[in-house]
DNA sequence: GATTGAATTTTTGCATACAAAAAATCTGTG
DNA sequence: CACAGATTTTTTGTATGCAAAAATTCAATC
C-alpha cells in the first residue's frame, strides 16, 4: 500500500514479513478462518520464526487475524454480528469523512477523483469487476485522503481491511451494481457542491447497501463461516 | 482493563506483557517520547526479550508506540496536529456511539450511568480530580458499551488510549470544568429521553470543548513536545 | 468396525545466542 | 579546551534451541 518514503531506512524484516502477510490475508490467499502455520510461512516467506512471530502479533492487533492460546493464530473469519457492526463503525468513518473532504477537498484532489470516476463508469460498461472494484476503493481511498485527516484515514484502512479480507466481491447483482454506480454520481456532484451535510448523507447510505449486498452473499454462501466473534476481546 | 473473563486460558506471556505495557504508556508510567529499552523492561517484567518485543509489536499496531528502524520503540508523543486529527476522528465516534445508545440503551445500564454521574457531581463537589476523571471516563464507557457496538467500542478504546497517554488531565480551568458539568447533564437527560440526534450533538461539542482544554495546556506545557507525528504511517 | 487411550510427531511459546547497528567512551591532535 | 576519529560498549534484530502443549497416529479393546 504505501510505498516506502524514506528509500534509506530498508524496512526491518518483521515490517516486510508483516506487509506481506497483511496482503495475503486481505487479498484472500489466507482464507478466513485459516490456520496461520508458522513453519510453513517461514519456509515461504523465506525468514525464521521471530519476525514471523513478531509480524503475526502486529495483525493480531490490527484485527486482521486472531491468536489463539498454545494454538496459533488464524486468519479473521468475522461472524455476521461482526460484519453489520463493522459496517455501522464505517458508516460513521465514511460519512465523517465525506462531510471533512467537501470541506477540505483542492481543485486536484476533485479533478482525480473524478477521472478515476470516469475510469470505474468504463470498467462497470464492460462488466470488468476487479478493475471496477480496484477503482471504486480508489476512490473512497481518495475521499478519505481529501479528509486531510490521517488519523481518520488509518482508522478506516484498518476496518475496510477487515471487510476485504470477506473476500465478497464477486458478482453482485446487477440492479444493485447499477445503484452503486448511481451513489458514486451523486458523489461526485455533493463534492462539487462542497455539499458537505448531503456526501455524509449519500455515503453512509452507500454503505447501507454495501453491508445489504455482502450480508445477503454472506446468506447464499452459506451460514459455515461460523458464529465466532473474531474481534473484540482486547487480545 | 478487562479482567480475565475465561480462567481457564491462562494468557500468554507476551499478552500478559502486552497488557502492563499498555499501562504503563497509558498511565504515564513511560512518558510520551521516552524510549523504552528492552534489557531494562525485561528485568523490570521478569520475561526474556521475545515475548516482550512480541508486545512492543502489538502496541506499535495499536498506535501506542513507535518503532524506529534499528533504534527500537518510543512511547508515542503526539504532535499538535495529531492530536487535533484524533479529536476529530473521537468527535465523530463518540457522537455515533451516544446516537446508537440513545437507540439502545436499557433501563439497567441507564441508571448505572445515572448513579455514575452523581459519584462523579460528588467528585466534582469536592475537587477529587483523580476520581473525577476515573468516573468520567467510565460515563463514557459505559455510553459506549450501551451503543451495543464492539467494533466501536474497540475503536474507541484504541484511540483514547493515545489521547490518554498524553497525561494532560490535571488542573483545568474552573469555568471549563463546571461546563464540562453542565455538559455531562444534558447527556444523562437526552439520553432518558432518547434523543439520539441532540446527544450526538452533546457528545461532538463536549469533545470539543475538551480538544480546547487539551491544547491549551500544551501551549502553556511549552511546545516542547516536538512536532514529530508520531503515529500515521502504517506499522 | 468404532472408539478409547497411549505413544509419537508436530507445533507453539519462550529463552538464549550471535551478528550488525547504534551509542558511548576514549584518545590524540589542532 | 574543543573536536574528530577510532575503539569499546550497549542495544537492537534475527536465528536457533529447548520445553510444554496440542495434534496425530497407532494399537488395543469392546
Amino acid at each position: 500500500m504505501t510505498a516506502d518514503i524514506i528509500a534509506l531506512a530498508p524496512a526491518s524484516l518483521h515490517a516486510q514479513v508483516a506487509n506481506r502477510l497483511r496482503h495475503m490475508v486481505v487479498e484472500g490467499r489466507i482464507e478466513p478462518g485459516a490456520k496461520l502455520n508458522e513453519r510453513e510461512l517461514c519456509g515461504l516467506l523465506a525468514v525464521s520464526r521471530t519476525p514471523l512471530r513478531e509480524a503475526i502479533k502486529m495483525l493480531a492487533a490490527e484485527g486482521l487475524v486472531q491468536l489463539l492460546p498454545n494454538r496459533g493464530a488464524i486468519a479473521v473469519a468475522l461472524s455476521a454480528a461482526d460484519i453489520q457492526h463493522t459496517f455501522e463503525v464505517m458508516a460513521g468513518i465514511e460519512g465523517q469523512s465525506g462531510e471533512l473532504a467537501a470541506q477540505r477537498i483542492t481543485a486536484t484532489e476533485l479533478r482525480e477523483i473524478k477521472a478515476l470516476h470516469f475510469e470505474m463508469l468504463a470498467a462497470f460498461t464492460r462488466a470488468d469487476l476487479p478493475a471496477y472494484y480496484r477503482l471504486n476503493a480508489q476512490i473512497h481511498t481518495a475521499i478519505n485522503s481529501a479528509a486531510k485527516n490521517p488519523v481518520l484515514a488509518e482508522t478506516y484502512r484498518q476496518l475496510n481491511a477487515r471487510l476485504q479480507a470477506l473476500r465478497f466481491r464477486s458478482n453482485q447483482d446487477g440492479d444493485k451494481w447499477q445503484a452503486a454506480v448511481h451513489e458514486h454520481e451523486s458523489m461526485i456532484d455533493a463534492l462539487e457542491r462542497r455539499d458537505a451535510a448531503r456526501l455524509r448523507q449519500i455515503l453512509i447510505t452507500h454503505l447501507e447497501h454495501k453491508r445489504d449486498v455482502v450480508m445477503a452473499q454472506m446468506r447464499l454462501a452459506d451460514g459455515g463461516l461460523g458464529d465466532t466473534s473474531a474481534f473484540g476481546a482486547d487480545c
